[in-house]
RNA sequence: GGUGGGUUAGCGAAGUGGCCAAACGCGAUUGACUGUAAAUCAAUUGGUCUCCGACCUUCGAUGGUUCGAAUCCAUCACCCACCA
């Protein structure tokens, strides 16, 4: 199976500028193809998964991935599927945003094989050197504002209340250029991104169909939305990010296990390497047996490996068991130590529990688990409140010293889920 | 610039002198059921406390009328509509 049929059965193609004669192109041999990651924040999210996972499928099929950072593109900021103007970074947020998602870009590619190796470059590198008037006569020449206007980033943009500034219009002239640049220098003759890029990709084509006088082609893949078509990625707290200081591979885990029965197979396409009986396996599993959810928990157990390695599946696997099995019965510090890794914890003083203790409803705000006493002491009365993963009823229940866990923890859990350990040593 | 209408809790939206911490809907939280699901049902949804009750702070902002104001009056700010 080529890479293209690949990606075709994988729902991976959306579009591609011309796919009969890229076809024939990839049949050829290696081709040389980037894809761009925009350095809005110090982390990736699951959301950047599926591009940088194509280009680890294109690697793995011999041929040769050029991730780019966004140096310079993220000075500006991309339209594309933003309603309202972005407030510009600094330089300094840019530069520490790529030096963080550098080291995590690097973690998805084979960069030591002879044969494909891939490679990653800053596109500030060949940008920032150009002057304005250079770029405008080398670059800006070769587009009509007609075309420009009509892409749809501009377009929504023009017709909302909001409109575009001249900053982020000029946008895809940049990644354009990055396109023309890797098209010269290092023979970089396809690029792919979500649907939203498009337009950028298209107008790197055109830009170097114009000025090199030779051929470049797009593939895009869909935006990974769920069931309900909003953007995945996103929980109640945000962004699910790579970076696990801030998602912890237990949250990782736990993210991905509860994708819902409707989505759950084509994110196993989407995100993972299994091969297509094992999906098939799986798709079918879901169908006779969507309780045993063997689906999501094999979705979750090749991320977290993918993206945090297997000591961290398995510590996110330990931790789980404890976090949904129920009591505390029989478990051990070792084992505890992961679930204190994996949920957070807060301090306590632990003269607070000497003698009569403290009343469980301060430690639940304290923790953080209520913003106020009222809302901590409904949480309660409802049944809402769990200590050491046993329920608790008693308004007037108090913490003490007795209740510490290895002489330095408490569990305090509210509704099925949410945890802090408090933590009383010294 | 003129005239009229509006600004209420996370959001939407009732309330036009006391029974208003403010109906109702959505959202959110908790519980039951369940598959760590969906749907459904129930409770809660400004804060404090000695919590079946009491108190404190809220209805754009400030000041006033009144025993009593989200509600009446004045000024200011912002939003909308129509007219120029």
């Amino acid at each position: 199976m080529s890479i293209l049929e690949e990606l075709e059965w994988r729902g991976l193609y959306a579009d591609c500028t011309d796919s009969a004669t890229l076809t024939q192109r990839i049949a050829a041999g290696p081709i040389t193809l980037y894809c761009g990651f925009d350095p809005s924040a110090d982390s990736l999210h699951v959301g950047n998964l599926v591009p940088l996972l194509a280009l680890r499928r294109f690697q793995l099929h011999g041929h040769i991935p050029i991730v780019l950072a966004g140096g310079a593109t993220g000075m500006i900021g991309d339209p594309s599927g933003k309603s309202a103007e972005r407030n510009l970074q600094t330089p300094e947020q840019v530069a520490h945003n790529i030096a963080s998602q550098k080291k995590q870009l690097a973690g998805f590619l084979d960069f030591e094989t002879n044969l494909n190796p891939a490679r990653l470059f800053n596109n500030a590198d060949w940008t920032a050197p150009v002057s304005y008037l250079e770029f405008l006569r080398d670059v800006g020449k070769y587009f009509s504002v007609n075309v420009m206007l009509a892409k749809d980033s501009v377009r929504t943009r023009l017709e909302g209340d909001s409109g575009i500034s001249y900053t982020e219009f000029s946008y895809q002239l940049l990644q354009a250029f990055d396109f023309c640049h890797l098209r010269s220098k290092f023979d970089c003759e396809l690029q792919i991104g979500a649907t939203d890029q498009w337009g950028n990709i298209t107008a790197g084509c055109d830009l170097i169909r114009k000025k090199l006088g030779a051929t470049a082609w797009a593939l895009v893949f869909p935006l990974l939305t769920k069931a309900d078509g909003t953007k995945y990625g996103k929980t109640a707290s945000g962004a699910v990010w790579l970076d696990p200081k801030k998602t912890s591979p237990y949250r990782f885990y736990q993210f991905f296990v509860q994708a819902d029965d409707a989505d759950v197979v084509r994110l196993l396409k989407f995100l993972t390497f299994l091969t297509r009986e094992e999906i098939a396996a799986l798709e079918q599993e879901v169908q006779t047996h969507p309780g045993a959810r063997a689906a999501q928990k094999s979705l979750a157990r090749e991320l977290t490996t993918l993206v945090h390695g297997a000591d961290a599946l398995h510590g996110a696997l330990k931790a789980s068991e404890i976090l949904f099995g129920g009591a505390l019965d029989g478990i051990t510090e070792e084992i505890f130590q992961d679930v204190v890794g994996e949920v957070p914890t807060r301090d306590l003083d632990p003269g607070k529990l000497a003698g009569a203790g403290t009343p469980i409803i301060d430690l639940v705000v304290h923790a953080g688990l209520a913003p106020s006493k009222g809302q901590a002491r409904k949480d309660l009365e409802a049944g809402g409140i769990y200590l050491n993963n046993v329920r608790l009823s008693d308004l007037s229940r108090t913490a003490t010293t007795n209740d510490l866990l290895f002489g330095k923890y408490l569990l305090l859990r509210k509704g099925k889920r949410t945890y802090t350990v408090l933590s009383a040593r010294g």
